[in-house]
DNA sequence: TAAAAATACTCCATAGGTATTTTAT
DNA sequence: ATAAAATACCTATGGAGTATTTTTA
């Protein structure tokens, strides 16, 4: 059976001849015949009765006619459903960000993101990275926003900017009085990190190895936000991410956060898509909003 | 688009795998994948998201396969619809029967009918001949049953029995000493007949013609009930078909039936379908039921 | 007799097959 | 390295055409 056999059907069934149908349909008398030959062959059942004066409908052929209908309508439906798809900016965005940057870095973009993709219907996931790499190649995130590095091989990161570490100290501190901290300045000091599975700590934790210095015993936080509670009761200092400073310098006076000297540690925060993804574009689109977001918000730079 | 197309890529988003789709649909995987993509070209959409290892289903795919599972269920129906009418002898019959016919012949064959054809929903319809003669050939009725002559050019008529005509007249008629009668006996008696369109009135009118009776003005009974009413009222006598007459002969005995004389005026009742129809098999079928009704219930003949 | 559907046949587009390459993990 | 989809290319089915015949009202 055919699609074209029922669009036949209906033209016969509508205009009670043989010739008009075939007309109608774009074919010649002979072709339409033999397709509603072949289709009352395969159904088994005479659909049509007729004569050189008339065409009539028989029972059943009246009732296929009306399934054919309805499955053509079905047909008309569904090519109406790639149509409305066929915008490669409309339709729906399923975005995971880990912890670490959401909260700060979406407050920046997304205006920017439902003004250039009005018709974009961006869904947010604050996951974190294992998370990530669990659901973005299974097919249940489009992209993500994290940081490097990004071992998975059937994604595709896109760099979008790095994000400078800062040390957050107690505001009476001694470290509070240098203008800048070297990563040596972290010995000595009880170094509160994040709990597993935040990047973050993956990412402080090599800092302190590398210059020998001790994650304090027996506490994980969950947040950064609960970790910088923690720095502002003077129970140890952290590292933190640029954007979670914030830009009012008035927000949690009790910490002061240290630019560390050059080479500035930093994480590089990447958007990554499946290799085999169909939106590669809209990704690439989202991470210059992402980056020029940044940019013009931080002032000059965060080193893209 | 192709209702194969639909099948393929209903194969592939439930198996998430080209070569296992391919199988399970009896073709080659490089045949599937080249209708898969042909109909993502007709879409103008990408409907599946593809790496070596995983088959991913996009937003649009997810719901063109579901638009594709409800038409694909729908043939399925169309083609149960098919089947369910595949036997000739279910579905519904609509029968035209002529109302000088019909009371006196249907309680004696509707039993035998529904015997013979349990599966069939025959649906009766008491029209005057040319009523009948608009809605068959219209293909509003598949049969009927009336009386010779039936003049169109598109009907097929098969003879089922011939009814003799009988003299109905009054109990204290003078024509009662006789056992049989002549058509010249009519002469000089008040002839009663049917209104226009009974086609048992152009009969009975050829006969009175014949032997120059005349008709009594200004009455024209509109059933054979109300005309037997007249009869046994004495306002004159009528011809009737046999089978009005009924089997007992306790009814309406104010009236007297004469036979006529050889050779024996009748009509001849046939069952009229359309040359085009497909289901001469199945009026053949009721009219062997109707004679072989008949000739039980009759006695022995109505002449066959 | 005339209008319309069916038949006969020829042709070509395309679905399908096999062998091979490319791709991605 | 390997599994799987894509590509290349050939084959053959069947849908479409034209010319003609058959049917029937």
């Amino acid at each position: 059976m055919n699609l074209r056999d029922l669009h036949y059907l209906v033209a016969v069934a509508e205009l009670n001849h043989f010739g008009k149908a075939a007309e109608a349909c774009h074919v010649s008398q002979p072709t339409l015949s033999a397709q509603i030959k072949k289709l009352e062959e395969e159904l088994g059942v005479s659909l049509l009765e007729r004569t050189n004066k008339q065409v009539l409908l028989t029972d059943v052929g009246r009732q296929i006619v009306m399934k054919s209908q309805q499955i053509l309508d079905s047909v008309d439906e569904m090519r109406e459903l790639a149509l409305q798809h066929k915008d490669p900016e409309s339709g729906t965005f399923h975005l995971g960000i880990i912890p670490t940057l959401a909260p700060y870095l979406l407050p920046l973009v997304m205006n920017a993101i439902k003004e250039r993709f009005p018709n974009l219907k961006v869904l947010l996931y604050e996951l974190q990275t294992p998370d990530i790499l669990k659901r973005l190649p299974a097919g249940k995130l489009d992209a993500a926003l994290l940081a490097l590095p990004v071992e998975h091989s059937a994604l595709k990161s896109i760099p979008l900017f790095d994000e400078p570490f800062f040390a957050a100290v107690p505001y009476k501190h001694k470290l509070v009085k240098q203008k800048q901290v070297s990563p040596t300045d972290l010995v000595g000091n009880d170094v509160l990190l994040l709990e597993d599975g935040h990047c973050l700590r993956d990412q402080a934790l090599d800092l302190c190895r590398k210059v020998g210095a001790d994650e304090v015993e027996g506490f994980r936080a969950t947040s950064l936000e609960t970790l910088r509670q923690m720095v502002a009761s003077g129970h140890g200092i952290t590292i933190v991410p640029q954007l979670a400073i914030g830009s009012t310098p008035s927000r949690m006076k009790q910490i002061r956060y240290l630019p560390f000297v050059n080479p500035k540690p930093s994480r590089t925060i990447v958007i990554s898509i499946r290799h085999s993804s169909h939106r590669h574009y809209l990704a690439l689109e989202l991470g210059k909003i992402v980056g020029s977001r940044i940019e013009a918000v931080v002032g000059n730079k965060l080193i893209d």
